[in-house]
DNA sequence: AAACTGACTAATA
DNA sequence: CTATTAGCCAGTT
């Protein structure tokens, strides 16, 4: 189980609908940065986090991308797949090479107060 | 303790 | 554009 999980989840959730955030965004918002690579693990934790706590049913995960914007590879391709059709879902266009822009969709938190 | 492993990333070539 | 390489860091051998 990766320590700090909760935390990004908490931010994943922040993420509306219609964009997009990076693994690196994430732990920085999360406050731990240079941890991109344990958001990724938090998140294929999920399964199990979810048989823990079921509020996680509708964490919206598929609105996390890396750097490139581009879908991460998966072990699995249908989980790719997935989360393409989820984004489409939402109005995202994703490209043929599993890619969405940045540019346009990236999630421009509000500043803090 | 040491090596290995990632839904990662920025920098090079 | 693709491919490598180094850093990264917590969890697991």
């Amino acid at each position: 189980m990766t320590k700090h999980a909760d935390r990004f989840y908490a931010v994943v959730r922040r993420i509306p609908r219609g964009r997009v955030a990076t693994y690196g965004q994430i732990a920085a918002l999360a406050g731990l940065p240079n941890h991109a690579r344990h958001v990724g693990n938090a998140l294929s934790e999920l399964p199990e986090a979810i048989a823990v706590d079921p509020s996680l049913k509708d964490l919206p995960w598929h609105r996390v991308v890396n750097a490139s914007g581009g879908i991460s590879p998966r072990f699995d391709l249908n989980d790719q797949r997935r989360q393409r059709e989820r984004l489409e879902a939402e109005g995202v266009v994703v490209s043929d090479s599993d890619r969405v822009s940045l540019k346009r969709y990236q999630w421009r938190q509000p500043a803090e107060s």
